[in-house]
RNA sequence: CGCGGAGUGGAGCAGCUGGCAGCUCGUCGGGCUCAUAACCCGAAGGUCACGAGGUUCGAAUCCCGUCUCCGCAACCA
């Protein structure tokens, strides 16, 4: 009989920079339902990889001063190390550098071209003629260029698009007439509430962006993400190529897996192409919520996301696995902080776990010189409370693990742990060493309790379960051991006393994440930072003098209407009062501001923002992520108009 | 009237196909000594954002209204 399959994805990470503890929720959880699945016996297929075309990439080359690919080929390898790192055993990594994902890519793009659900047009964006670059509407930074703050003109640039749509109807019939394609009940009514705004076709090419792969037809094209990025799930296996068997085999896949912030793209574009090229949808999509520090979501950009390294090399990969997929936003966001982390590492791997694993092999080496005893066939009561639930954690797991929930997966698994660590309070077996055949039940059945849990632990904590398992020199790890009858058969087995975690001193730890590691990292971190601090070009002493700064007291400070970061100001300088607008109501209460000293460039061109004229630029001091933020003020009492130079 | 999500004991969350409000941590008290000051038991603590709103025998759970918070969008000279 042919083996069931199971098909599972985690988006290709994009390789502008590197990957932080977010991307490890989505792989390690991906990993979690891969390991899982395999042990139900099934044909497992696990696909991650990574995304390595467009400007963005290109840029990040240039300023390493190498070739996009080998930029990609360099940190492509830290992606790796990361998952080995953490024991995610993927069972392909593809790149849309492959040639095979190319060449798909290609025939893809040919095919749906062929058959008309892609079309030469013409898409309307700011030029910016330095940085050969197309920016939107919203991506402009004071109607210029974002990246190099010049001016950008109106032009349209030749582009092929894919009709969406006319696939957009048909997505959301998919969507409703499938209650089990999307797992979460908000992303589907977002993603429905979406398509009925209704959609525009998709821009599937670009001219100005040479880092790609080519339209197979009209090479001065590079093909846009959509079309480059979404196939990988497909192309991996082999789509349109000579050998289709794992693609007639795997697909669809069974799960699609990711973080919130790419369902749209996973919901309603790729179903869209999947429907183009007449193929089936995949079962089942799962975007989690984000892993998020006081509320905002960690990410490089933001410079908060914690180091999975450092946290990895000081508390063991289980633990941060463990943390993920117990406490991680397996469905909507979950905050992160060093304190809840080494907590949980402490109180459920350590006191409950690791403690009982070391309870239960002391007692054995001390009556039994480490060999486990033969079960009796006086069984208690308690004893069979404790059994029957042993045995049915198998179908709690895996009831949990279909519905794509490790973190209650581990629960149940806890649940029983701490219900042995009861059983050794109830059943008192420091009072039984007069009734050794007792005794030796009672530490049996703890034995099994171990061994099951470390049987289903090899899903989650692969390495943890190994070491339990090889602490009980137990060679039988298959999940069909859980099971009363094994429980009967085993005995002999020689049991060494095991320390599996040392208790963390959480005070101490925090000290080292919060202050000592960071020493370490941010040597890497800040040079990334510095790689990335970016000068405008010089001016010329003549361009300064153009600018006139002045001081200005603020007389008046209140929030504008309708507006939720604007700030208006009136400003005495010398003999006059301006209005000025800002966007600092998420720094400044208004009340603060009054009375203060501040520096205005008086000449700047008055502009109108939300109605208000706002005549001059108040100078503020920020860092890249705003995270910090004050305004400029002279550094003593100065009379208002004084010039600044 | 932009789109969406969320408001549950000190913290973090679950419950929301309606039926005595649950989990982990924390706090307080007790027990045990096999174990990594770990483990076990008990207690305190919530009018489930608000509306003496609607439906119902019964609502955290369904409906209506209000407020607040968070993303995205807009604004941010």
């Amino acid at each position: 009989m042919e083996k069931e399959k199971f098909y599972i994805t985690t988006p290709i990470y994009y390789a502008s920079g590197n990957l932080h503890l977010g991307h490890c929720c989505t792989s390690v959880y991906a990993d979690s339902l891969a390991r899982w699945n395999k042990m139900l016996g099934k044909d497992v297929f696990f696909l991650t990889g990574s995304d390595e075309h467009g400007q963005k990439v290109a840029e990040k080359a240039e300023k390493a001063g190498l070739t996009p690919q080998a930029y990609c080929d360099n940190l492509v390898k830290n992606f790796y190390e990361l998952w080995d790192i953490l024991n995610v055993k993927y069972d392909k990594y593809i790149r849309t550098t492959d040639s095979e994902h190319v060449e798909c890519v290609q025939k893809i793009f040919k095919k749906l071209y062929d058959q008309g659900d892609i079309y030469l047009s013409k898409y309307e964006g700011w030029y910016c003629t330095p940085c050969e670059s197309f920016w939107t509407e919203s991506q402009l930074k004071d109607g210029k260029c974002p990246d190099c703050g010049r001016e950008v003109k109106k032009q349209e640039e030749e582009a092929y698009f894919f009709k969406l749509s006319k696939y957009g109807e048909k997505v959301k019939e998919y969507i409703l007439s499938h209650p089990d394609f999307i797992k979460l009940e908000g992303t589907k009514n977002e993603m429905v509430s979406f398509i009925d705004q209704g959609l525009n076709d998709l821009c599937v090419s670009r001219t100005s962006v040479k880092w790609g792969v080519p339209v197979p037809f009209d090479t001065k094209h590079t093909v846009y993400v959509w079309i480059d990025a979404l196939p990988n799930y497909i192309s991996a296996l082999g789509y349109l190529s000579e050998d289709e068997a794992n693609f007639t085999k795997y697909w669809p896949a069974d799960v699609h897996l990711m973080a919130k912030e790419i369902a749209r793209f996973h919901i309603i574009i790729w179903p869209a192409i999947l429907m183009a090229l007449g193929l089936p949808l995949p079962n089942k999509i799962h975007a989690h919520g984000w892993l998020t520090q006081s509320g905002v979501k960690m990410g490089k950009s933001l410079g908060n996301g914690f180091n999975p390294y450092v946290l990895c090399k000081r508390y063991g990969v289980d633990a941060v696995r463990y943390y993920l997929l117990k406490n991680g936003p397996i469905l909507g966001d979950a905050p992160y902080d060093n304190e809840s982390f080494l907590k949980l590492i402490n109180t459920e791997l350590v006191n409950d776990l690791a403690n009982l694993l070391s309870r239960t092999s002391a007692m054995l080496v001390q009556n039994f010189d480490g060999e486990l005893p033969k079960l009796s066939n006086n069984v208690l009561d308690i004893d069979k409370v404790l059994t029957d639930e042993v045995v049915n954690l198998t179908t709690e797991v895996s009831k949990h693990m279909q519905n794509l929930e490790p973190n209650n997966a581990l629960n149940s698994i806890l649940k029983v742990v701490r219900l042995a660590n009861k059983y050794i309070e109830d059943t008192a077996p420091w009072t039984l060493k007069e009734d050794k055949q007792r005794l030796g039940d009672v530490l049996h059945n703890l034995y099994f309790v171990l061994h099951s849990v470390a049987v289903l632990m090899q899903a989650f904590t692969p390495q943890t379960a190994q070491k339990i398992l090889e602490a009980l020199k137990d060679t039988n790890a298959e999940l069909s051991t859980i099971s009363n009858e094994y429980n009967l058969k085993i005995f002999g087995n020689k049991v060494e006393k095991t320390a599996l975690y040392q208790r963390l001193d959480i005070a101490k730890e925090i000290q080292y994440l919060e202050v000592d590691s960071l020493k370490e990292t941010d040597k890497e971190e800040k040079m990334e930072d510095e790689e990335t601090l970016k000068h405008k070009p010089n001016i010329n002493f003549e361009d300064f003098e153009k600018l006139e700064i002045m001081v200005g007291k603020i007389l008046t400070a209140e929030k504008v209407e309708n507006a939720d970061k604007l700030l208006k100001f009136n400003v005495k300088i010398g003999a006059e009062t301006r209005t000025i607008v800002s966007g600092v109501a998420k720094h400044y209460e208004p009340e603060y501001m009054v009375g203060k000293n501040v520096l205005v460039v008086t000449n700047l061109a008055p502009r109108k923002i939300r109605g208000i004229e706002s005549a001059g630029m108040i100078l503020y001091a920020y860092t890249n992520d705003d995270k910090e933020f004050c305004f400029v003020t002279p550094e003593k009492e100065i009379t208002d108009g004084a010039l600044v130079g």
